[in-house]
RNA sequence: GCCGAGGUAGCUCAAUGGUAGAGCAAUAGUUUUGUAAACUAUAGGUUGGAGGUUCGAUCCCUCUCCUCGGCUCCA
């Protein structure tokens, strides 16, 4: 079906054909949806009597490679429309009836009366299926260990929830094994970064079954990455002009009537608490508190732009099946600020929030990004005239920075167009953090205003933006990308130290105390265990420096270093440590 | 929410229609260790929860909660 023209997609899509081919000869009754290409490989969706298992893969796999050693021909022909339409018909194939009657009216749309339409058809051995192409020329092309099919899974129709579900076999090829081997490789190394299982082992947080889906509880160690985050966010906002403020977890349910929270956003929203006579809703956003602190007093145009920011929780319903580890909660703290500016300051402040998003995202390792900029949905809210001046500034700022981006048309929020930066990961996939989204329409509902140079009221601009995006899902990428290894900053515990016997206690509290004192996270591991057993453990886990304290040191006042990742460094007098720590915990800006 | 797979000790996993076992972790003792797992012993479980079938359920059935792979959705 759809088709990206190159060498490894028309592999990949020609073996998806093959899926289907061998799928046919296991269920003649199956019918067919589409079978395209995805990133690291491809899919087919089918109709079928009877659920998948796991254990039907090995055996299409070996009907796959029977295929292949046919070395079948892929056979390409146009047809005219009508004449597919019964082909399809007769083979009871209603999916690819519907999808050439979709064609026909997609052309219509677009070329009004075109005639003599042809659709293109493509024929390996029995199996015919609607195709735009291209194809490899035969089956034997595809070699016969460098494919594998990966996964089963559901899928709607046409990715429509309102469709039936369809089943999908996930699959993947390449041009030899040793490409495909690397490639399973990486996906084994992903599941070793899984946060999930890195939160348990790192003992960094749990979600409690008793808790409920989606509330994760944090650690000491994870909590001590977060409030090691939590104190750098706030000391660069500072920095920058930003105020921090607090705000409740629930507020009454009037602000979101006004909002617009309770028409536009319902299904994101927990059921109203009664409290006294009044219907208060947990908080699925911050920026109504952050207004009612604006509008604590008159402001004036020389109070403008005013920065508010906040570490707010926020509590969004989100579907049983979404939940997902740290990355999807039900309950998360984003961190949060709105920004109230005149429209003349609205560019300005864009390119500030732009630049000081790339700065943070950097400083946790992060230099790789996509940025979108996403325009007006259907649902929205306000004049178009708006909107195209509000998308106008964005662009302007991005122009402004320099920075690449592309367009994600219909994907803005119903009160105004926004900016997302994706950021990629240790092993290059991507997870959207930032988002920097202009609001005209708050300041209308909740009528705020400022004096202007002439005493007139005015409404100011609100600029509504998370840097990180939530702590909550920040943290589960960090720990994916660092797979567990904090930088030593950032590290829940940045040296152990390990004496060799129990004479050696004494120093090794004295180094502890050392370290202590410059504010360096230090366990000292006196447990009655050997040498051997206490690095396997600091090694397990990635503590930064693992510093052994015997006979030898004790003499030299000095630490035997093993640096993660580095091994051994042999003896280093103790100052001398604490001095290189030090300067490695200075975040680099 | 939907399709599918699961839930057994803190962790990783085993077993059975007759109320469960291993390794690691924990605890105690022995050992005093020089760069990735010392030795011995002890303790640890309403088999996610509720109901049902059965003389008897961890196992079979129903419901429910949670987790996992996807779909859809999203910070």
């Amino acid at each position: 079906m759809e088709n990206k023209n190159n060498k490894l997609d028309i592999l990949r899509h020609s073996t998806s054909h093959i899926l289907a081919s061998a799928v046919l000869d296991m269920f003649p009754e199956a019918k067919f949806g589409i079978g395209p290409t995805v990133e690291g490989g491809f899919y087919y969706d089918f109709d079928l009597p009877r659920t998948l298992i796991p254990e039907d893969l090995p055996i299409l796999e070996e009907k796959i490679r029977a295929i292949i050693k046919q070395n079948l021909a892929f056979e390409k022909k146009q047809i005219d429309v009508k004449k597919a339409q019964e082909l399809f018909k007769k083979a009871k194939q209603p999916y690819k009836v519907e999808l050439i009657k979709d064609l026909v009216k997609e052309e219509k749309a677009t070329l009004r009366q075109a005639q003599g339409k042809k659709v293109t058809i493509y024929k390996t051995g029995n199996f015919v299926d609607l195709c735009r192409g291209p194809h490899i020329d035969s089956t034997g092309e595809i070699k016969s260990d460098a494919f594998k099919l990966l996964k089963i899974a559901g899928a709607y129709w046409r990715g429509s929830e309102k469709n039936k579900m369809l089943q999908r076999i996930y699959g993947t090829a390449f041009e030899n094994k040793k490409d495909l081997e690397a490639y399973l490789k990486k996906l084994e190394e992903a599941e070793k970064r899984d946060h999930r299982k890195l939160g348990k082992d790192l003992d960094l947080f749990s979600l409690p079954e008793l808790a409920g889906g989606g509330l994760p509880v944090w650690h000491p160690k994870g909590a001590v990455v977060r409030q090691t985050i939590e104190d750098f966010w706030k000391k660069e906002h500072q920095a920058k002009d930003y105020k921090l403020v607090y705000s409740p977890h629930i507020g009454n349910i009037n602000i979101w009537k006004k909002s617009g929270h309770w028409d536009f956003y319902r299904e994101n929203l927990y059921s109203p608490i009664k409290i006294d006579t009044e219907e208060y809703l947990l908080k699925p956003m911050n920026c109504p508190f952050h207004i009612f602190v604006y509008q604590s007093q008159t402001r004036s145009y020389k109070d403008l732009p005013l920065r508010y920011a906040e570490l707010g929780t926020v509590y969004r319903y989100e579907r049983s099946g979404v939940l997902h580890g740290l990355t999807r909660v039900r309950g998360f703290t984003q961190d949060d600020a709105h920004i109230f500016c005149t429209p003349e300051q609205l560019s300005e402040e864009l390119v500030r929030i732009i630049e000081f998003a790339v700065k943070m995202l950097k400083v946790f390792g992060f230099s790789d990004y996509d940025i979108f900029l996403s325009t007006r949905p259907e649902k929205f809210i306000g004049n178009e005239k708006i909107w195209d001046k509000a998308t106008k500034a964005l662009k302007y700022a991005l122009d402004k920075t320099g920075l690449k981006y592309q367009i994600d048309p219909g994907e803005g929020v119903f009160y105004g167009p926004k900016i997302d930066i994706k950021i990629k990961d240790a092993l290059d996939r991507a997870w959207q953090c930032t988002t920097i989204q202009v609001d005209f329409n708050l300041p209308e509902r909740f009528d705020v205003s400022y004096i202007d140079e002439k005493g007139k009221k005015q409404q100011p601009i609100m600029i509504h933006r998370a840097l990180l995006g939530s702590l909550e899902r920040f943290i589960g990428v960090l720990i994916e990308h660092y797979a567990g290894a904090f930088p030593v900053w950032l590290a829940p515990e940045q040296v152990w130290i390990l004496p060799i016997g129990s004479r050696h206690k004494e120093y090794a509290l004295k180094v502890a105390e050392a370290l202590k004192q410059q504010n360096i996270r230090v366990v000292v591991k006196n447990e009655n265990e050997t040498i051997g057993k206490k690095i396997r453990d600091g090694e397990l886990q990635k503590i930064p420096y693992l510093l052994v304290v015997g006979d030898k040191e004790i003499s030299a006042e000095s630490v035997a270093v093993r640096e993660r990742g580095k091994g051994d460094l042999g003896p280093i007098k103790l100052d001398k440590f604490i001095e290189k720590i030090i300067d490695e915990i200075k975040i680099k800006k």
